[in-house]
DNA sequence: GCAGACTACATGCATGTGCATCCAATGCGT
DNA sequence: ACGCATTGGATGCACATGCATGTAGTCTGC
């Protein structure tokens, strides 16, 4: 059995609390500041950023499993949340011919536009909450 | 204006996206770990935590506000964690004489020995989880 | 000692999330 | 072509969270 309180494992649990840190004070920023300024979320913003991202791929598309696995969401969570994108007018939903159960997401010209005025915001939060490391962790 | 696509601000959306995957998993492999295994939840656990280590101090009780900062919780969030770790028996709630508005948490007998019990699987998840870095982020 | 500001915690309410489930569509075996 | 397992996504439900507010206790100024 492991000794309960060697090295290794403070180091551990201090990389954890380290992280939940760090993860907990961004996304707390961000989420604050993005629904402030643009009425968006935190996983909202990354949605239509992946979105965006993919635009450049050329097929303006993307399937919404694709996008479970960037934003860490469940399916249903995504779901749901691209239904609010949708309400909003940032995102439509179209059906594609290969897999007619298959959902294809696309950015609007609103939604293309809401996150060319949301990414600075997000960028300057990132910049203040991840680029000044803790010095004093423990 | 700053051109978007300078290199440091890819890496630093490049490390945020890295933070949002590593903690996404950790939550999500320790709450279902600590779920199923001990019917505690990430915060539950972090809270016996910090009351285990508490008690290290000398004193057993700790201040709902002080655990707040600690499980990165909002007031409201805490004080209903603590009434379901309450009522599972786990910790119990005490006035102090100082502050008579204050609410002391101290473990029970119980609640410690659930820590004790839970504390190997949140290490081992955690070992599994964060040790091996992942190597190829970009 | 009393009024008002403030602090510590609890609670009503709205919302976002995950799990289980449901529905539609595809793929496979026969 | 039909039935069955599987996949992609939507939905009912339970629950945890945050915000705003409520309640109890403390502190300051008078």
């Amino acid at each position: 059995m492991p000794d309960l309180d060697a090295p290794a494992e403070r180091a551990l649990v201090a990389e954890w609390r380290d992280l939940l840190a760090r993860h907990a004070a961004t996304a707390c920023a961000l989420d604050r500041e993005l629904n402030d300024r643009h009425g968006l979320g935190m996983s909202e913003f990354e949605v239509l950023e992946r979105l965006a991202e993919h635009i450049g791929d050329g097929c303006a598309q993307l399937r919404v499993q694709e996008l479970a696995g960037a934003v860490h969401l469940s399916q249903s969570a995504l779901s749901r949340l691209i239904g609010r994108l949708e309400k909003d007018g940032l995102v439509e939903r179209a059906m594609c011919d290969a897999d007619r159960r298959g959902i294809f997401v696309s950015l609007t010209e609103a939604g293309r536009s809401r996150y060319h005025q949301a990414r600075p915001t997000q960028r300057e939060v990132l910049a203040r909450t991840l680029g000044p490391l803790p010095a004093g962790t423990g």
